[in-house]
DNA sequence: CTGAAAGCGCTTACAG
DNA sequence: CTGAAAGCGCTTACAG
């Protein structure tokens, strides 16, 4: 079933019906119905490579989740839960305004020609990114072709820099950083310890930041040992208490995720230490999880569906106006005291 | 950059450079090098609707992930276990084979519009389906009109049933389910509730069915106190607990998946029973969460990469092949002890 | 208000 | 081995 035969049908012109399809003001109403009647009894619906290769945009966006850090587990993506959920909201949102979406993972530096491939062959008409390190050159040459780009933690920079032309939606890390660890401050804790995220990215570095920031504001003297790196996953949380507890110990600690907090709630149970009693400790971005594990975990945390909407609407407002838009965003962050801390007393 | 430009530039007709690019076997190996060469150069990627319109396959897939039960809450599917999981190693797989992968949920019946239009204008070139009531009608019709499809969870049936010519991915819910309530019999419990999952669904249905046979093979006498409707979420396990205990007291309870077990755990806790020197809890699923709760949720394991890979395998076969696959699996459920529960010696 | 025609960027029989 | 031409199914200036 294609238009040649609706027209034929309905007894008009494939131009016509070309026109009641894209809702072309010039056609009288009964020709519209007739034409629309044909349409719904065949249950035809154009296809949609044709209406591309004229020109129509493909309604179809670009989800890309960048996940570079593993060496040989090629499934550490398969139970994360930051992308899951963010994944569902971006496919909510863009289908709410008729847009579908693509999804596809880069594991490897060169599982991004699979991403370059899908907008060069004019598969999607723009794409959202997650999980990128920050300034991240692959991006930046799609940005620098012209394609239309939302990112998800990435810096926000001044001036003319080519990423600033791109959409960006972070967390307020820093702030969101800052609350965490004066949150400690305030119930009496001076020994505080951070363990990072990846500091190539954006919600890494910040993070470490506002701790910093908190603690001269307290001041209490930032001092290295106290810091451990860590790389946003579990078990970089679970390895960072053993390097941390060589050096120093600290009677709170500020994990720049809620999984490397939980990874260093087992580490610490492992090693007798009771939390909150011995050791508190808060982490970021209130996962699904923090709320199960016990003690349950205390948190900031960040709506990620507000963060999915921002990139959604923001990104098909630039491929539709097709104009430039350059939109930056900071979603902020909130505490969630739950009972992984407690009031110092000393 | 078209063929024809990239043609002009390599000296030969757009003829050549289709070839080339579709790996004729009558090109030449320099005139083929001396395309290539420009290909690369100008980074040529060929239009993808227009090969599509050519005939050539739209190397994309649905992922339709079905989650009917909503009456308000729109966002349930946010932060589902299990859709999440199952939705990156489709796409990992997918890509793997080079095909993309277009995903789009279904809260409403009328959303199967979205379904319907994607197939009818030639975006994706079959769909997996995910989440869906046991012989649904929407999905048949798509069947029925020779789309290709493959569904995890469905009742698989003897004959011509239109469902026949599907490609079925079933976890092996009887006989998961017949060893999870066996595990509990053989600790010495005889008083075991069930928490159902959706009855409409295969999953809920046949999980009940092998409770009943594990109960009949060692005796018991099937009870209907013993039986509370839940549907797969947590809420509905958390609820369970009250209704049951209003008219039963078991020792021990089979939830039909493990979100249902946590909730029901919960409650559990509430009314001050111990899981598990009270009453022993066994899942079904093994979500990632099940690790974390405290006591550690027993469960029957299933592998939902394994399914993920059966259905993307057998579609892409049966897309290709352009023969019809019918093809049905049954993935099977490994049991893993952890602590919710206990012998019983009375 | 409406139709005939051109053309989007490919692929592939056809002819040589 | 290779090019010219037709055609996939649409949309849209153009002409009337």
């Amino acid at each position: 079933m294609n238009s040649k035969e609706i027209a034929k049908i309905a007894g008009v012109s494939r131009s016509t019906v070309s026109r009641v399809i894209n809702n072309y003001p010039n056609v009288p109403p009964d020709t519209r119905e007739k034409v629309l009647k044909v349409i719904k009894e065949y249950n035809y619906v154009p296809h949609a490579s044709a209406r591309m290769l004229r020109g129509k945009s493909s309604k179809t966006i670009g989800l890309v989740i960048v996940d570079l850090k593993r060496d040989s587990d090629i499934h550490k993506i398969y139970d994360n839960v930051y992308f899951g959920p963010f994944t569902t909201a971006v496919i909510d949102f863009a289908n709410q305004i008729g847009y579908n979406v693509l999804v596809t993972t880069v594991y490897r530096v060169k599982d991004y020609k699979k991403v370059k491939e899908i907008f060069y062959n004019k598969t999607i008409s723009g794409a959202i990114f997650i999980g990128v390190r920050n300034n991240d050159p692959e991006i930046k040459s799609l940005i620098e072709e012209g394609f239309k780009i939302a990112i998800v933690d990435q810096e926000i920079k001044e001036g003319d820099d080519i990423f600033g032309r791109s959409i960006i939606v972070n967390m307020d890390n820093i702030n969101g950083a800052y609350e965490a660890t004066k949150y400690l401050i305030n119930l009496g804790h001076k020994e505080i310890a951070h363990i990072t995220g990846d500091l190539d990215k954006l919600s890494g570095f910040a993070r470490l930041e506002g701790y910093k920031k908190a603690l001269k504001e307290a001041d209490i003297t930032y001092d290295a040992h106290y810091i451990v790196k860590g790389n946003f996953v579990e078990e970089s949380g679970y390895n960072a208490i053993y390097k941390l507890l060589r050096k120093v110990r600290p009677t709170a600690i500020f994990a720049a995720n809620d999984q490397m907090a939980i990874g260093a709630m087992q580490a610490l149970q492992e090693l007798k230490y009771n939390v909150p009693d011995d050791v508190s400790i808060i982490g970021f971005d209130d996962i699904t999880l923090s709320r199960y594990v016990k003690p349950a975990l205390t948190t900031m945390s960040v709506s990620l569906f507000q963060m999915a909407e921002l990139c959604v609407e923001n990104l098909v407002k630039s491929i539709e106006v097709e104009s430039e838009i350059i939109a930056k965003f900071l979603v902020s962050a909130k505490l969630i005291e739950r009972e992984s801390c407690r009031k110092i007393i000393d």
